[in-house]
Order: structure tokens, then C-alpha cells, then sequence
DNA sequence: TTAACAGATGCAAATATATGAATATTTAGC
DNA sequence: GCTAAATATTCATATATTTGCATCTGTTAA
């Protein structure tokens, strides 16, 4: 049985651990470059932000383990795209935010 | 002198900061409790939330140093509130996306 | 000035996160 | 089958975060 407290807390933490995902520099460049649906391989995201392969897939289960991101397999690529479009606009209302 | 790509990296990094402050259970409850403008003692925060001083104070000071939070000394007490209302929007965001 | 209250800070221990090298897995093509 | 390419995983190290006790600072009222 869980009590109104419990549930309470299941969404707070819920919610702390999708921001928590976010909340990296990395990972909100991957999300920068996956607004309006895009779709990218781990390779691909490799190369454009110039990070290592293994630290980029570490990355990107991180962000696809917390709901934030979707993969497809296709072949040997594995394709990560935004499972919300609504999770990029997060990071734009921050920057308003930031740049006062 | 500063180049795109550190401007971009410098925009990137204050984001995450900024996220990273809220991506905090704790610190998630407190904005809901700040929201619609409200001001909140330490001692209110620490009691509603039934945590030590310490947490509390500690947590405050994260969300103020961020630019998340406010706050203004009036007397013994000191009054924190949210610097950008708009920001207690990403919470409800998310929590719409961790809810389906 | 002292007492009492409100809040901030220093510190340490426990825990979590980030990174990348090395290795394993999966898939396509031969 | 074998090989190469793309991705995932394991592991170790470095670094950062969380928490609360103890203590310090600032403020009010007697």
C-alpha cells in the first residue's frame, strides 16, 4: 500500500532524475542537435561534438534509460531521437531565463 | 578575445548549471512551494519539508547561487522566492512527461 | 551586554556521477 | 564460417554532490 506521501515523493524524484538526466552540459547538446525530430546515430553524435564514442553511448543511456530520449535499431547504426518534442523547449525556456 | 565555440560552451554550461540545481527532489519541492510568487523563511521550508536547518539553508543557497531562487533579509528571517516564475513551469512540464 | 532566535558556513563521510580505455556484442557482407 | 563497422558494456579513476553535526554570524529584545 502506498501512502499520498509516497506517491509524492515517487513524482519528485521521478521528476529530479528526467532534469538530472538533462542537466548536463553533453547531454542538452545532444538535445540541441535532435530538436524537431531529428534523428541521430551514436556515431554521428560522436562526430559532431567531439566526444568519445563509448562516452557518447554512455551518455545517450542515460538520457534514453530516464524517458527523455527513444532508440530504433536500423542495421548496424542505432538511431536516438527525442521521445518528447515538448523536453527541448526546457532547455530554451532556460536560456531566456540565463541571458538577462 | 572569445570564439563561438566557447561562447556556445559557456551558454551550455550555465544551462546545465542552472538545471542542475533544480534536478533535486528536495529542491524541486521547494520551488513548489515558492510558486505563484510566495515567500518562504528558511525555517518555514525546513519545517514544511521536515528537514534539518542545515539541508535547507544548503539547498537555498544551491537555487540562489544558480539564479534559480531570490532572497531578501527582513529582520531575523530571511524571505527566499523564485527569481523567474516561469521557471517553476519546467517542473510541470516534466512532470506531464513522466506522467503518461 | 546578554540571551535567544534565525540563518549561514566549515567540515567530513557517504554516495553518486563522469570519463575513457579496453573489451564485448550485434549486424552486414563476403 | 570470418571480418569489419557500429554500438554497448565493464571497469577504474577522478571528481562532484548530499547530508548533518557543530559552529559561527547576524538580529532582536530585554
Amino acid at each position: 500500500m502506498m501512502n499520498i506521501q509516497e506517491i509524492d515523493s515517487d513524482k519528485l524524484e521521478m521528476a529530479a532524475s528526467m532534469l538530472k538526466a538533462i542537466a548536463h552540459p553533453v547531454r542538452i547538446a545532444i538535445l540541441k542537435h535532435l530538436e524537431g525530430g531529428k534523428k541521430l546515430t551514436v556515431t554521428e553524435i560522436h562526430e559532431l561534438l567531439g566526444i568519445e564514442q563509448s562516452t557518447t553511448s554512455h551518455h545517450l543511456g542515460i538520457l534514453k534509460d530516464k524517458g527523455v530520449l527513444c532508440s530504433r535499431r536500423e542495421g548496424k547504426n542505432t538511431y536516438y531521437y527525442l521521445k518528447h518534442d515538448i523536453l527541448s523547449q526546457i532547455v530554451d525556456c532556460l536560456q531566456r531565463c540565463t541571458c538577462e
